[in-house]
DNA sequence: CATGTTAATGACACCAAGTGCCAAATGGAA
DNA sequence: TTCCATTTGGCACTTGGTGTCATTAACATG
C-alpha cells in the first residue's frame, strides 16, 4: 500500500523512469489541445517518454490519467468531517466540509475548471466518475454513520450521501457554466436549499430564507449537538 | 427517427432476421446465468443466431442490451409529469410522476430486479448508467423549465433534477439490499426527505413528519399551484 | 571487483469492444 | 425478369487493457 515512490532516500532495485505527475501533465497538454477522446494511450506514452505497458503500470485506465490524485485526497475529506462535526451541528459540518475540499486556490483555479470540464463534458469521462463519487459518497455515508446518524440498517446516511452528491454536481454544472462565478457559493447555496426542502411550487428559495435557515440553525444548535454527540 | 419495424405491412428490402427485444433476451439469460462481464458480443451473436455485426446494429454497445427500451420510457415519463402537473402542485406532481413511472407489474418484477441489481452492482454497468440517468434528468429539467421554475437562466431547475435523481438511486438501492420491501414505498418516503430537508442533526424525519408534510401541501395547494400555473 | 537481489522497464502477443467498408442475400415493384 | 431498397455478414482495422517474460539498473555483500 505505500507508495514506492516516498520511501527512504535510497531505494533498492532500478530506479523509476517518470512519475505519475510528470505522465499526468504530458496527457493533460494532449487532452486540452485534441480532446479527451483524440488523444491515444500511446501517444501519450510517446509525450511521457516512456512505453505503453508503463504507462498502463502507472494509471490504470485513460480516465484515471484524469482525476489524477482524487483517490488519495478523500482522506483529507473524512478529516475535515471529523474536524467540523467537533464544533458545528452535523448538517454545518457537512457543508463546510464539502465546500473546503473543493476549494482550490486561484493559482491553480484554471487547472481546476479545464479537469472538470473535461469530467462533466466528455460522456466517457462523466460516465466512469460515477465510480469516484461512489468513493466520495461513501466518505460522507461512513462518517455519518460513525456520528449515530440513522440506526444501524436505516439507509437514510445512503440518501443524504446521494442528495449531498446531486448538490455538489449541480453547483459544479453551474459554475463550468457560468464564467466569473466562484464555487464556494454555488457550493454554499445549493447545501442551503437541502436544508430548507423543496417547497410548494418549486420556487427558489429566496436570499433572506437561505440567510435565514443558517442562522437558525446556529441558533438551536446548542442542544441538538449535545443530543447527536451522546449517540456516539 | 421511426422504427423500420413497423412500417406499412409489407416492406420493402430485404426482411429482418431477428428484433430487438429477441436479441435482449438471449442476452440477458447469459447475463443472468455467468454474469455481466463474463460475456462476450461473439457468444451473444451466436446465442442470437445472428452475425457479430448485425448484433452491434441492433445494439450499439454492450450496456445497451441490459438498459433496452428505457429511452423509449422517457416519453411516458414526460406525459405523467405533464399530466400530474394539471392537478396537483409541482412537487407532488414530480413525486407521483416518478413512482408511478418506475412501477412495474407483478409479472415483471423479477426481471426488473434483476436488470437493476446488475445495472447498480456491475461497475462498467453503473459508470455507462450515469448517461441514461442524464436523460431521465433532462425530462425533469425541461418540464420544470415549461412549468415556470425558476428564471430563464436559473440553475434550480438542474438542482432539483440532481436531487431527485439522487432520491430515486437511494430508494432503489435500499430496495435491492431489502428482500421483502416495496419500491413505490421507499420512493416514496425519499421524496418526502426532500421535501423535508434535512434537519439540524441529521436524524430521520419521523413518519408522523412525512405524513404531515404531505397533508399540509395538499391544503396551501390551491393558491400556489394558481399562481405557479400562471406563469406559463 | 564479481555476484546476487530487488524492482522497474519495455517488447510482444493477446483479448474484447467497437467501426468502416463492401459484397451478398432477400424481398417488393416496375 | 430486372431493378431497387434494405438488411445481413464477412473482414480488416483501431483502441483500451492484460499477461508474460526477458532486460536493465541500482544496491548489497563477499
Amino acid at each position: 500500500m505505500k507508495k514506492s515512490n516516498e520511501g527512504p532516500a535510497t531505494r533498492i532495485g532500478r530506479p523509476r523512469i517518470t512519475n505519475q505527475g510528470e505522465i499526468q501533465h504530458a496527457a493533460m497538454r494532449l487532452f486540452n489541445s485534441r480532446g479527451f477522446e483524440d488523444v491515444t494511450m500511446d501517444e501519450i506514452a510517446d509525450a511521457a517518454g516512456v512505453s505503453r505497458r508503463t504507462l498502463f503500470r502507472y494509471f490504470a485506465t485513460k480516465h484515471d490519467l484524469v482525476w489524477g490524485e482524487f483517490d488519495g485526497s478523500l482522506l483529507t475529506m473524512r478529516l475535515l468531517l471529523e474536524q467540523y462535526a467537533r464544533e458545528l451541528p452535523l448538517r454545518e459540518a457537512l457543508r463546510k466540509a464539502v465546500i473546503d475540499f473543493n476549494s482550490v486556490p486561484d493559482s491553480e483555479l484554471e487547472t481546476h475548471r479545464q479537469r472538470m470540464r473535461m469530467i462533466l463534458g466528455v460522456p466517457g469521462l462523466q460516465a466512469h466518475s460515477t465510480l469516484k463519487y461512489a468513493d466520495w459518497r461513501k466518505e460522507i455515508v461512513d462518517f455519518l454513520r460513525e456520528q449515530g446518524v440513522g440506526s444501524k440498517s436505516s439507509w437514510y446516511p445512503d440518501l443524504i450521501g446521494h442528495l449531498c452528491l446531486a448538490a455538489s454536481l449541480s453547483a459544479y454544472e453551474n459554475w463550468l457554466e457560468c464564467e466569473g462565478s466562484d464555487l464556494c457559493t454555488l457550493l454554499d447555496q445549493a447545501y442551503s436549499m437541502l436544508i430548507i426542502g423543496l417547497n410548494e411550487d418549486l420556487t427558489a428559495p429566496t436570499a433572506t430564507q437561505l440567510k435565514q435557515s443558517r442562522t437558525t440553525s446556529r441558533a438551536a444548535s446548542t442542544r441538538q449537538a449535545a443530543r447527536t454527540r451522546s449517540k456516539n
